[in-house]
DNA sequence: CGTTTCGTTTTTATATGCAAAATTGTTTTA
DNA sequence: TAAAACAATTTTGCATATAAAAACGAAACG
C-alpha cells in the first residue's frame, strides 16, 4: 500500500508512534514502500490521522534500524538498497547465526528440537499452501526459536534487524524464486539434523551454506531493478 | 557529572538531539550518569537549554541501544547492568569480532597491519601516561579499525554498542583492574601477530582469548555493586 | 494502627505553531 | 537562449501547550 491509499487503524493499547513504526517497517520490508521513495511526515500524520510528533518518532527509530534516511530539511526517504548492504547484512547474520547454532548444539537446550520441528512442520505447510508471507514469518520464527535458545535475548533483535534488509532483496524477487521454498526447508531440515547430532562445526557448516543463498538473488536483483539500488 | 552541575554547551554544526545523544551516552558509559537513575526530560532540557523536544529524541535513540529505559508515564531511567547483559553483550561481540579478524586475516587488506600498529603504538603510550579515558577511546580504535577492514560499516556500529556495555561495566572498576593495561595490549598484540601469520584460526583463538577477559571483572562487580545491577 | 480515598504533583505522550533550510518554478537580465 | 535572481513551496527541527497516566502524600475512615 502507497501513501495515497488506506487508512489504517490506529489503537490504544500501545502507543501511537510504536504502532507507526510496526507499520512503516512492515511496509517497507513487504516492498510495498519502494526503496528511494519519499514519505513527508505530515503524509503520513495524515494518512494515519494523529500529530506529526508520534510520526517523527517513529521515523527517528526507523532511521536508526536502517529503513529509512532523514535528509534534513529535504526529506525522509525509504533507503535504497545495494550490494554491499546486502552483503553486510550476510556477514553480520552468518557470524551470529553461527555462533547461535554452535552454542544450541553444544548445548543442547531443553525443548529446542521440539520447538524447531514444530516451526519447521508450520512452515511445510505454508509453503504448501502458497502462503509466502506466513512462510517468512516462520522463517523468522525459526531463526529466533534458535537465538533465543542462547538465553541471550539481544541476539535475536539484531538478527532480525540485519535479516530485515535481506528480507527486503528476498521480496523484491519472490516471483522468480517460487522454487526457493523446497530449498529452505531442506536447509533447515539440515540444521536441525545438525542440532540433534551435537555437533557444534556440523551445525556450522550447515548455517553458513543456508546464509550463502542470498547470493543468488543478488547476482540478478541490482541489474532488474537499478532504480532501488545505489 | 551529575544532572545537577554543569553546563554543556550545544553548538550549532549538528543538530541539537545528535548532540544530547552523544553527551549523555557517554556520560552513562563513563558511569557518571549511574545505573538506575532517573534522568526526568525537564530536568535535561533545562539543562542544555533546549525544549524538550530535541532531549526526548536523544532519550528515544539512547533507549534503543539499551542506556535508558523509557516507562511510559513514569520515568526515563539509566539501565542498570546485569550479568546477562553483559554476557549477551559478550556473546555478540565474540561472534562478530571472530568473524572480523578470520576475514581480516585471510584477506590481508592492504594497510591494515600498519593501522594496528599505529593504534598499538598510541594505545601503549596512553597506559604508560596513566590516561585510562584515552586508552580506551584508543581500545575502541583498534577494534572499529579491525571491523571497518572488512568492508562492512555496520559491523563497527554493532560491536561497538555491544562493547559500550561491557565498558560500563569495566569503568565500573577502574580502579581495582588498574594493571589490565598491559594484559590488554599484549592481548591486542597477539592478535596482531595472528593476522600477520594469516592464519584465521590463530587469529580467531588470539580473539577469543581477548573476549573472555570480562569475567574477571563480571566475578566481583555484581556483589561489590549490588545497587547498580538487577 | 492500618487502609482507603482523594486531591496534588510529577512525568511522559501527543498536538500545534513557528522558524530555518532546501527545493522548485518563474521571472529577470545579459 | 542561458544564466542569475528571486519568490513561493515544501519539509524538517525545535519550542510550547495541553492531556493523560502514574506516583505521592495527606486526610478520612474502619
Amino acid at each position: 500500500m502507497s501513501l495515497e491509499s488506506g487508512n489504517p487503524q490506529i489503537s490504544y493499547t500501545r502507543s501511537t508512534s510504536e504502532q507507526i513504526f510496526d507499520y512503516l517497517r512492515d511496509e517497507i520490508i513487504r516492498m510495498d514502500l519502494l526503496p528511494g521513495e519519499k514519505i513527508p511526515e505530515n503524509l503520513l500524520a495524515e494518512k494515519f490521522g494523529v500529530s506529526r510528533t508520534p510520526v517523527r518518532a517513529a521515523l527517528a527509530e526507523l532511521s536508526s534500524n536502517g529503513f529509512v534516511e532523514i535528509r534534513p530539511q529535504r526529506g525522509t526517504f525509504v533507503t535504497k538498497l545495494s550490494i554491499n548492504l546486502i552483503l553486510e547484512a550476510r556477514f553480520i547474520r552468518e557470524a551470529l547465526e553461527v555462533a547461535v547454532v554452535s552454542h544450541v548444539a553444544e548445548n543442547q537446550p531443553p525443548g529446542i528440537i521440539e520447538k524447531c520441528e514444530q516451526v519447521f512442520a508450520e512452515q511445510s505447510e505454508s509453503a504448501k499452501a502458497g502462503d509466502p508471507l506466513k512462510f517468512q514469518r516462520l522463517d523468522d520464527k525459526f531463526h529466533s526459536v534458535l537465538a533465543d535458545a542462547t538465553g541471550f535475548g539481544r541476539v535475536s533483535k539484531v538478527i532480525e534487524a540485519e535479516k530485515a534488509h535481506m528480507d527486503r532483496l528476498r521480496n523484491l524477487s519472490l516471483q522468480e524464486f517460487e522454487g526457493q521454498y523446497d530449498h529452505v526447508l531442506e536447509q533447515h531440515r539440515v540444521i536441525i539434523t545438525a542440532i540433534k547430532s551435537g555437533s557444534g562445526t556440523s551445525a556450522k557448516n550447515a548455517m553458513e551454506t543456508h546464509m550463502r543463498d542470498v547470493f543468488a538473488i543478488l547476482s540478478v536483483a541490482p541489474e532488474k531493478h537499478p532504480d532501488y539500488f545505489y
